[in-house]
DNA sequence: CGGGATCCGAGAGGATACTG
DNA sequence: CAGTATCCTCTCGGATCCCG
């Protein structure tokens, strides 16, 4: 499809990897998924999320900071550290970061509709295997 | 939101993990990401659409073969085995991988659209870093 | 050709302790 | 509170060899 024979023709076929790629990974990666959810919602302090996104599943401090790094440099999260003590820092989309956090949840929505059938499916196929 | 948060009553929040997430997590992952939005196009043979991902990133024989079984069992991907010398293996997008292919070209569309700004914005950050 | 089995290195990711 | 630094574990994923 387009999305990849358009970046195809600037590559050999070696271990380079577009940056196409690289974003793509960052958004689609573990954390960064949910984290794009959550902040799709409302702007979020920092254990604030951490609790909201460990209700999926627990993400450890180290992980969760990465992520927002990550996340800020490619530009699609705002980090607003007030210098006040004890540290305050929220963060939240940028407009760019709304536009993916929204295609995040077009896939989400999805997966959250269709679980039953992909459970139903796995269990067809765990059945069949264990018939041979 | 609605997604986390109507999950999130049924867990502790201690180390388990919902069903929703490790479908997420088939279907955002290294391998399946690329494997299905090039199955959006047609159905693929196995080396066939090696090649084909490898535009993208080169990917070992053996993770896709690994991320295939994952997708078939999840009921997204079909399997049609053909039982000649040589083997023969067609791989295509079931009604329900269809949709989740769609999500994720979503995104993939997205990706490729702002890649620049991405880019941009990473610049920027890299260079407020280095003036510290 | 389409895998499976095995070995191995690199990096993801958790736990803990420490700091401003 | 919001991280950083360190250590340690374990999984991901590549390389290689083999088989039907």
């Amino acid at each position: 499809m387009a999305v990849s024979s358009e970046v195809a023709g600037k590559y050999t076929g070696g271990e380079t990897m577009c940056p196409y790629r690289l974003i793509l990974e960052h958004v689609t990666s573990r954390w960064g998924v949910l984290v794009l959810i959550e902040l799709l919602d409302r702007p979020y302090r920092f254990s604030e999320l951490r609790r909201a996104v460990g209700q999926v599943k627990p993400v450890s401090e180290k992980m969760l900071a990465q992520t927002l790094q990550t996340l800020e440099r490619d530009g699609l999260v705002h980090r607003d550290a007030q210098p006040v003590i004890p540290p305050r820092v929220d963060y939240s989309l940028t407009d760019l970061g709304r536009e993916a956090a929204e295609q995040v949840r077009g896939l989400a929505l999805w997966t959250e509709a269709r679980m039953g059938e992909v459970e139903k499916a796995r269990e067809v196929y765990d059945a069949r295997k264990r018939a041979l």
